[in-house]
DNA sequence: TCGCTGACCAGCC
DNA sequence: AGGCTGGCCAGCG
């Protein structure tokens, strides 16, 4: 199988998961990887995001049929990847009723034990009893 | 508890 | 062609 032909499974895979991603929900670019059954590349996960096309593209998955905003890292926050744009993602999840609050050293962060999607929990995890 | 480091693997110079 | 870097994550000190 040619590697632009894997390429563009991987990201049509990527893109039809994150499209699982309830309304008013967030998940993490880790736990993509891991539904796909390839919990090793969660940064590729992000790399497709980045390449995502716009939404007058005429593509079938672009930036308003996927909801990429859904997707932050396993810390929870919205990692700032272009000036502006950790703002931009900050404000879709706002309009749709997530809750993005400020550290203390200006970093936006979601809670994910209110707003965190996560289907497919890790049997370790299942014994924490722990919650905050 | 928090900061740093190593690893992972495709795109991008 | 080869090295660098990234929308990350887990482990260690």
């Amino acid at each position: 199988m040619p590697r632009s032909e894997e390429a563009e499974w991987w990201a049509n895979a990527v893109y039809s998961a994150i499209q699982e991603i309830p309304h008013g929900k967030v998940t993490s670019y880790g736990h993509i990887a891991l539904l796909l059954g390839e919990p090793q590349r969660p940064r590729q996960v992000g790399v497709c995001l980045k390449s995502l096309p716009a939404a007058d593209s005429g593509m079938h998955f672009n930036s308003s049929t996927v909801p990429w905003q859904r997707v932050i890292n396993a810390k929870g926050m919205i990692s700032h990847r272009g000036p502006g744009s950790a703002e931009r993602q900050a404000e879709a999840l706002r309009q749709e009723g997530v809750e993005v609050t400020y550290d203390s050293m200006n970093e936006m962060y979601v809670d994910f034990s209110s707003y965190g999607w996560f289907p497919k929990q890790l049997p370790s995890e299942e014994n924490d009893d722990d919650e905050e």
